[in-house]
DNA sequence: TCCATAATGATATTAACTTTCATTCTCGAT
DNA sequence: ATCGAGAATGAAAGTTAATATCATTATGGA
């Protein structure tokens, strides 16, 4: 039987601070309570924005700076879709999972396969590949867009 | 059993090109052999630097037009690694694949896996989601820079 | 409280991608 | 073969996201 403990993010946040030697900071446990509350996919500038009503003084570069640290620390996993530009969404405390993103209205459909996951590790292990992450998206139609246009 | 007709790779661009109602150029024809020619995932910036030396008139709005259109015909695929750059693989008459990137050298792997596509669209169908393309990637360490690393 | 140093935010820079536009080229019609 | 409408080209400018710079501020251990 697996058990999951799971600390509050903050809590690993201010450890992982620790540890390295930085400084715990307003705008870092700010970023860090939005991405654990807004379920999803954003870009830097969508939590720019979202944080920068609340806390006026935000910059830009804080959080950049601060979404490669929380990908570094594991609290965020950052995805990229069919544009190109870096999402992130919160992952600490979720399970591994990939996506189906429909071309037309962008929204992201969440999956996982550990049949998909253990080829891959068979496939990897092969090749004398040892994979730190990967990631497997199918671009589409989702269904209420396929929908709408089919004959 | 399945035959494959491969015709000249110029032949299917000039075909393209006229029921587009396009005009057929010798950059585009130039673009299409050297990709032909050279294997690998190369960027813009490469197939332009490589074609510049023998066209020296080259510019690079025409490779960046020339690599969408043959994206759309079929002749090339996109790929893009963890640099997040686009880089094109001619893809005619290949079949498809995907790749394993390792992060210090850059090397892509290319591998297949028809188990892991059929799991793929049973979970897509599962969603109803109409998948146009997909891509999977695992990036890690080659066998060469895992044995270099290793303790 | 002090202070070394990490963090911040405005701004500048970079890099890739994309568009603009004046000129050139292509190709079917003549 | 030549003409001409319209596609293609290439230089340059514009766009966007990512990243670096740097003067100032904030943090946290001594
Ligand atoms: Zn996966
Ligand atoms: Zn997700
Ligand atoms: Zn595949
Ligand atoms: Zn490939």
């Amino acid at each position: 039987m697996k058990v999951n403990i799971i600390m509050d993010p903050l809590l690993l946040l201010r450890q992982s601070i620790k540890s390295r030697g930085l400084k715990d900071t307003a705008q870092r446990e700010g970023i860090v309570r939005f991405l654990a509350g807004a379920k999803g996919h954003l870009t830097q500038e969508e939590i720019f924005k979202a944080l920068r009503e609340r806390e006026p003084g935000l910059g830009r570069a804080t959080v950049f700076r601060t979404v490669k640290l929380l990908e570094e620390i594991g609290l965020v996993t950052r995805v990229t879709f069919a544009d190109g530009v870096a999402r992130y969404e919160f992952a600490y405390g979720r399970p591994h999972h990939d996506h189906m993103i429909c071309v037309t209205c962008g929204v992201a459909l969440e999956f996982s396969s550990p049949a998909i996951e253990r080829l891959q590790t068979r496939l990897a292990k092969a090749r004398n590949f040892k994979v730190r992450w990967h990631r497997h998206e199918m671009f589409g139609l989702c269904a209420r867009c396929a929908g709408k246009n089919s004959s």
